[in-house]
RNA sequence: GGCGGCAUAGCCAAGUGGUAAGGCAGAGGUCUGCAAAACCUCCAUUCUCCGGUUCAAAUCCGGAUGCCGCCUCCA
């Protein structure tokens, strides 16, 4: 597949370092509040990634890490009157209750910071022992910018421009303004670890450079993470990474775009900063992964309430047209037909350019497309009252069901069961619009009675009550059944 | 100030040299007691603007305007 790659700015073929293996690594979370919606954009880009690699066959080894050692966390574990342990270990377990409800699959490895503090000093010794870093007295140990020549692939700045932004915090002993901590001193009240420079924590960079070599081996297949972490997060691993093996970190960087509220970036001191779980007490998770896929990993995603409903309307449009061809293949008596030859073209042409659009750049607006396109297909075989009754009508059918099948392993969306979820669905609208299920059942009671003593004139003023009330009320072969517009 | 990205219909959104996917909304039709859903048809001679390259440009180049991001913790 192509790939776009950062350290390149370009599309690029995919090609792991072993044949028909991958090895993925992802920057996570650090553990200190719930997740928002921008985590759960990386969550859901890279879980598509890795269900997409499978699905092609690779063997994908996929690390996840958590950062459970952080300036944030302490200051939050002080706020609370807590331990940082007590933190992380609060908002990893929030972490998995949002992810699961999202449906991503849990990493193969999930390492955490503080169980690789050994590998950590072992890395920051030996860059000090090469001349890539420094101890400084009061036992903080810094990278040398300067002594990385590559220093600022990643990110394409040279080091002068990042001279003229770089500072330093009162009371660091950098030799350079550009220069990062692998570790710093410990100060009190925070959590410590023994180290030969005396009592200390590692710096941020340090622990993805340790995991992933630990876990993964070098190179690396596909790096990722946020938009964000290019700099200088990814720029400080490459060169704590880079220096300390001589070999390349990782053949491909791939970074996932914002998702900005009202066209600017979410963030805690604009105030507009949305987690995962509000969205939930206002739409059904499939919703929001379906909203989250349905542009383009790399663009900036701008969300809106607004922009959820139009998500929830497609993916309602996509489990309408599932549960309608579960109850269509339900039936037992086919005739001998075969299916037209276009149709049976079109299927295979709408299959092949999901692919198509998934093998370019993981193009999941584009392939969403072409599942639309066969819901319309789909549509289309069932409208035909001779079709849908024939064998070749039922093997289209089958054959869509079982491309829907292959969608949603991929995309991780309209998996479920589509009768329970438009129910699902359903009842999350009218909670969210004040409905109560009561009532409309007894008007519906209520009008079924009238239809059977055809006063339609009745009949159509229930209807128009419920309308009033945001129900719609569809009548099927078996008696009425209700909706939220 | 430095670096980078984006600009496609009423809205959302693909498309990076071969003549504008898809979704939502809207209009007409089939079906229906009436509806709803579904299906069919229609809905951008045109891709922010101005130049240029080319047989051919939304796509490449130059310029302008607007918006956004990074340069500090950040998915």
């Amino acid at each position: 597949m192509q790939l776009y790659n950062t350290l390149t700015r370009s599309k690029q073929t995919f090609t792991p370092v072993h044949a028909g293996k991958v090895s993925m690594y992802v920057c996570g979370i650090t553990a200190y509040d719930y997740c928002h919606i921008g985590h759960a954009r990386s969550a859901v880009v890279f879980d598509v990634m890795v269900r997409y690699l499978r699905s092609t066959g690779l063997d994908v080894r996929f690390a996840r890490n958590f950062t459970d050692v952080d300036d944030k966390i302490i200051k939050r574990a002080q706020q609370e009157g807590t331990t940082s342990e007590a933190v992380s270990e609060k908002y990893i377990a929030a972490f998995y209750e949002d992810m699961d409800r999202l449906g991503i699959l849990r990493a193969d490895m999930e390492p955490r910071a503080t169980k690789y503090i050994g590998e950590m000093i072992k890395l920051a010794q030996h860059l000090i022992d090469t001349g890539y870093a420094y101890a400084t007295p009061s036992g903080d140990v810094y990278f040398s910018v300067r002594a990385f020549k590559p220093y600022g692939k990643l990110s394409g700045r040279n080091l002068e421009e990042l001279q003229a932004g770089a500072r330093v915090a009162p009371g660091e002993e950098k030799k350079d303004p550009l220069d990062f901590a692998l570790w710093k001193a410990a100060k009190p009240g925070e959590p410590t670890w023994d180290s030969p420079w005396g009592p200390g924590r590692p710096g941020w960079h340090l622990e993805c450079s340790a995991m992933s070599e630990d876990l993964l081996g070098l190179p690396l297949d596909i790096h990722g993470g946020g938009q964000d972490l290019v700099f200088p997060h990814h720029e400080n691993e490459i060169a704590q990474t880079e220096a300390a093996s001589g070999k390349e970190f990782s053949n491909y960087w791939v970074h996932n775009g914002f998702v900005q509220i009202n066209s600017e970036k979410m963030s805690k001191s604009l105030g507009n900063f949305i987690t995962i779980r509000d969205i939930f007490g206002y739409c059904l998770p499939e919703v929001l992964r379906f909203f989250l896929i349905s542009s383009h990993y790399r663009s900036p995603l701008d969300y809106s309430t607004e922009a959820l409903d139009e998500a929830e309307k497609g993916i309602k449009r996509i489990y309408s047209a599932l549960a309608q061809i579960e109850e269509t293949l339900a039936g037992t008596k086919w005739s001998g037909a075969a299916a037209p030859a276009e149709l049976t073209q079109e299927c295979a042409t709408l299959h092949a350019g999901f692919a198509q659009a998934m093998e370019d750049d993981l193009n999941t607006a584009a392939a969403i497309g072409h599942v639309f396109g066969m819901v319309r297909l789909a549509g289309r075989v069932m409208e035909d009252k001779a079709l849908r009754k024939s064998q070749g009508g039922k093997e289209l059918l089958e054959s869509i069901r079982s491309n829907f099948k292959e969608y949603s392993n991929i995309l991780g969306v309209f998996g479920s069961d589509p009768a329970g979820f438009l129910l699902e669905l359903r009842d999350s609208k009218a909670g969210r619009k004040g409905i109560r299920a009561e009532a409309v059942e007894a008007l519906l009671a209520a009008r079924k009675q009238a239809r059977a003593d055809k006063n339609f004139a009745e009949s159509d003023r229930i209807r128009d009550e419920l309308a009033a009330m945001g129900v719609e009320v569809k009548d099927t072969p078996t008696g009425a059944v209700w909706d939220v517009a």
